[in-house]
RNA sequence: GCGCCCGUAGCUCAGCUGGAUAGAGCAGCGGACUUCUAAUCCGCAGGCCACAGGUUCGAAUCCUGUCGGGCGUACCA
C-alpha cells in the first residue's frame, strides 16, 4: 500500500489475547475515544463538550481502511491549519490500539488508519464461525419494539405500491431483530367505515345481478373482477335468498373475510406473516371514546383542544398543535373519521409499553400521520413520543408497461396487483430485492418489462451467483480433503496477506457497522449496496485467487476460510432480506 | 396558493454528522474460459450533480429563490 503522508507513525501490530473480542463497532468506538482524548489533552477547554471524532470508513483503499477528519473540523475552533492540527493529535495518541497497523496524514488533513492483517484475519474468521450476528452490537438488547406496515384496507388484492411497503417493512422488521430489538409485526385495518359498507353493496350488486351487472355499482364503489367471483362463492355458501340491506351485515363481512384471506395469500408470496391484524372495530367505540374525552381535557391557549360546530361535528383544533388545519374527527351523524380511530390505535400502542413503534406509510398518508403524532405529543407528552415513535413515509411507485404508466385505482378495478407483480417478474427474490435498491423517499419507477427482461442479469442473481459459486468451492474443497481451520492463529493472517484477500477482508470487516447503521437510519436499501459490494469484491477474488489447491494445503485451508466467511455474510445479508442464497444456479 | 418528497452518466439509481480525482447496474465499444459454475472478470467511453445566488478553508450534500416531476391539502382510508 503507498501511503501519501508525510507523518508515518507504525503503531503496535501486535495481536494482543483479547483481540477475538473486539468487534468492527468496538474497534471504531476505541479509536474514537482515544483520539478524543488525544484533542483533549492538547486543546483542553477549548474544545467544545459535544466535539466527537468521527471514524468512518476510508472512501478509497489508497488512503487507508478508516478515516477521521476531526483536524479539518478542528481547524476553526483551535486556529491552526488542519495538517499540523493532525500531526499534533498523532503525536498524542500514545495509546497503541490493538487492530490498527498504521496512521497517517493525507490531502488536507485526514488521519487515515491501516487496519492491520491480524484484526482482519480474526474478523473474518468470527464471521466464518458465527455469523454476521456475534459481530453486531446487541442495541436492541432484548426491548421490544413494534412495526406496523401495509395496513391496507380489506378491500381487495394487495397492488404494487403495498407490495414496496410490505418489503420495506418486513426488512426494517428484520433489521431490526438482527441488532437485537424483539420485534412485533403489526398489520391494521379499518374494517368499520365507509369503505366496507360500500365494499359491501359492491358484492351484493354482483351477487343479485345475474350476468355482472356493472352499472348498478354505487358511486365509489369496487369494481374489481375479484369481486364477482366472491359472489359465486357466496351464493355456494348462502344460496340466492340474501337481500341487500336486509343481509347487509353478512354482504359486508363476507367480503371483508374474503379480502382478508386474499391479503394474507399475497403476502405469503412475499414470505411476510404478521403477529397480529388488528382491527379498527376493536377500537369503537370504547377506546376511540375515551381518547376523544382525553383531548376535550386538554387545553391549549385558553381554550380546549376541541370544539363543536353548530352542526354538531366535533372538530380537534390541530391549528393550536401547529398543524394547518383544523379536523372534523366525529361527523354530524355521529360516525368518526378515519383520524379518531388512528390516535386510539396509537394511544394503544403505547399503552402496551413499546420501547420503539415503527409506522410505516405511502406519502398521502403522511398528513394524518403528522396529525396524529401532533394529538400524540399533546396527550402523551413530546419527549416520550418523539423517542419511541418513528414514521417512514415511502413514495409511491409508478408502474411501467408497454413504455406507458399505469395509473392505479383499488375502487376501479384498474391496478396491477402484488401477485401479477411477482408472476410478470418472475420471482419473488428479485421483486423483492429490485424494491430495496432504492432509498424509501425516492420515488420509483418500475418498469415491468425491464424487470422482466433484466431477470436474467439482474443485480441479486449477481449476488446469489457469488454464493453458487462459493458453495461450489466448498464443495470443491470437501471432495479435495481440504477443511478450513478450526482455531484461529496468527499464522493464518500470514497466508492471507495477498491483495484480493485483503480486500475482501476488509470488505468484509466493514459489514456488521454498515448494517447497524442501515438498522439505526432504518434504511433498509442500504444492506442492497453491502450485498453488491461484497459480491463484487468476491467475483473478483474468485478471478484472481485459487481456492482449492492440493499442492498448497494450508493456503488452500486459509482461503476456504475466507470463502466461508464471505458465503455466511452473504447468506444472513440475503436472510435480512428475505431473499434466497442458492448453492446451486 | 400552501405543506412534504424528488431532480446526479443515454436509462434505473447509490453517494455514510459538509471533505481527498462524483460511483454502480443496464445499454454501447474492446479484451479474458484445457484450471473451484463466464449468471464472472478486466479495460474504454459517457456527468456545469436541474438553474441562480448565499454560508464555509471546502457544497451533489446546508440556507434562500426559480424551474420541472410526484403526493397531500376530504366530513375517503
Amino acid at each position: 500500500m503507498k501511503c501519501s503522508g508525510v507523518m508515518f507513525q507504525v503503531l503496535n501490530t501486535m495481536i494482543r489475547r483479547n483481540c477475538r473480542m473486539m468487534t468492527p463497532a468496538m474497534l471504531r468506538n476505541e479509536l474514537e475515544r482515544v483520539l478524543e482524548s488525544s484533542v483533549r489533552s492538547i486543546w483542553g477547554e477549548t474544545i467544545p463538550d459535544d466535539f466527537r471524532a468521527v471514524v468512518t470508513g476510508a472512501n478509497d483503499l489508497q488512503f487507508g481502511d478508516l478515516s477521521c477528519q476531526a483536524a479539518m473540523r478542528l481547524a476553526g475552533i483551535v486556529k491552526d491549519n488542519p495538517r499540523s492540527i493532525a500531526g499534533k493529535i498523532t503525536e498524542a495518541l500514545d495509546v497503541s490500539i490493538e487492530g490498527i497497523s498504521a496512521v497517517s496524514i493525507d490531502g488536507p488533513g485526514f488521519l487515515n488508519f491501516r487496519l492491520n492483517e491480524g484484526y482482519l484475519t480474526s474478523t473474518s474468521f468470527k464471521l466464518a464461525s458465527g455469523g454476521l450476528q456475534l459481530l453486531l452490537p446487541d442495541t436492541g438488547a432484548g426491548r421490544e419494539a413494534l412495526v406496523e406496515f401495509v395496513s391496507s384496507n380489506p378491500t381487495g388484492p394487495l397492488t404494487v405500491g403495498h407490495c414496496r411497503q410490505a418489503v420495506l417493512g418486513e426488512t426494517i422488521s428484520s433489521l431490526l431483530e438482527v441488532s437485537g430489538w424483539k420485534v412485533s409485526r403489526e398489520y391494521y385495518f379499518n374494517d368499520s367505515g365507509r369503505q366496507m359498507a360500500l365494499l359491501g353493496e359492491s358484492l351484493a350488486v354482483r351477487y343479485l345481478s345475474a350476468e355482472g351487472g356493472e352499472a348498478a355499482i354505487p358511486d365509489g364503489g369496487y369494481h374489481g373482477s375479484y369481486i364477482i367471483e366472491w359472489a359465486a362463492d357466496l351464493k355456494a355458501e348462502y344460496g340466492t335468498g340474501l337481500k341487500w340491506e336486509s343481509d347487509r351485515d353478512t354482504f359486508i363481512r363476507f367480503a371483508e373475510e374474503k379480502a382478508i384471506k386474499m391479503i394474507r395469500s399475497d403476502l405469503s408470496l412475499l414470505g411476510i406473516e404478521f403477529d397480529r391484524y388488528f382491527s379498527e372495530s376493536e377500537l369503537i367505540p370504547g377506546a376511540v371514546m375515551d381518547a376523544v374525552e382525553k383531548l376535550s381535557a386538554i387545553t391549549v391557549d385558553g381554550s380546549s383542544l376541541v370544539y363543536q360546530s353548530d352542526s354538531g361535528k366535533l372538530w380537534v383544533r390541530f391549528t393550536a398543535l401547529g398543524r394547518p388545519e383544523d379536523r372534523v374527527m366525529i361527523r354530524d351523524d355521529g360516525t368518526y373519521t378515519y383520524r379518531m380511530p388512528d390516535i386510539a390505535y396509537h394511544l394503544d400502542k403505547f399503552s402496551r409499553n413499546y420501547d420503539l413503534m415503527v409506522d410505516i406509510f405511502g406519502a398521502d398518508h403522511l398528513d394524518t400521520s403528522r396529525d396524529v403524532t401532533a394529538a400524540l405529543e399533546c396527550l402523551l407528552g413530546k419527549e416520550d413520543v418523539r423517542e419511541k415513535l418513528k414514521v417512514v413515509i415511502h413514495q409511491f411507485v409508478t408502474l411501467v408497461k408497454d413504455g406507458r404508466k399505469v395509473k392505479m385505482s383499488t375502487r376501479s378495478g384498474e391496478f396491477v396487483t402484488l401477485r401479477e407483480l411477482i408472476n410478470d417478474v418472475g420471482s419473488s427474490d428479485v421483486t423483492k430485492y429490485l424494491f430495496l435498491t432504492r432509498r424509501a423517499e425516492a420515488h420509483m419507477d418500475f418498469d415491468l418489462d425491464l424487470a422482466r427482461k433484466q431477470s436474467s442479469e439482474n443485480p441479486v442473481y449477481y449476488v446469489q451467483y457469488a454464493h453458487a459459486r462459493i458453495a461450489g468451492i466448498l464443495r470443491a474443497a470437501g471432495e479435495a480433503g481440504i477443511s478450513s481451520p478450526h482455531e484461529f492463529s496468527s499464522s493464518i493472517a500470514e497466508l492471507l496477506e495477498g491483495e484480493y484477500e485483503r480486500e475482501l477482508m476488509r470488505l468484509l470487516e466493514s459489514v456488521p457497522v454498515n448494517v447497524t447503521a442501515a438498522a439505526e437510519e432504518m434504511e433498509p436499501h442500504r444492506l442492497t449496496e453491502i450485498l453488491a459490494d461484497l459480491a463484487a469484491g468476491f467475483h473478483r477474488f474468485y478471478q484472481h485467487v485459487r481456492v482449492v489447491d492440493t499442492d498448497n494445503m494450508d493456503i488452500s485451508a486459509a482461503r476456504l476460510m475466507l470463502c466461508k466467511a464471505c458465503r455466511r455474510c452473504i447468506r444472513d445479508l440475503l436472510g435480512i432480506l428475505g431473499v434466497n442464497a442458492p448453492d446451486r444456479m
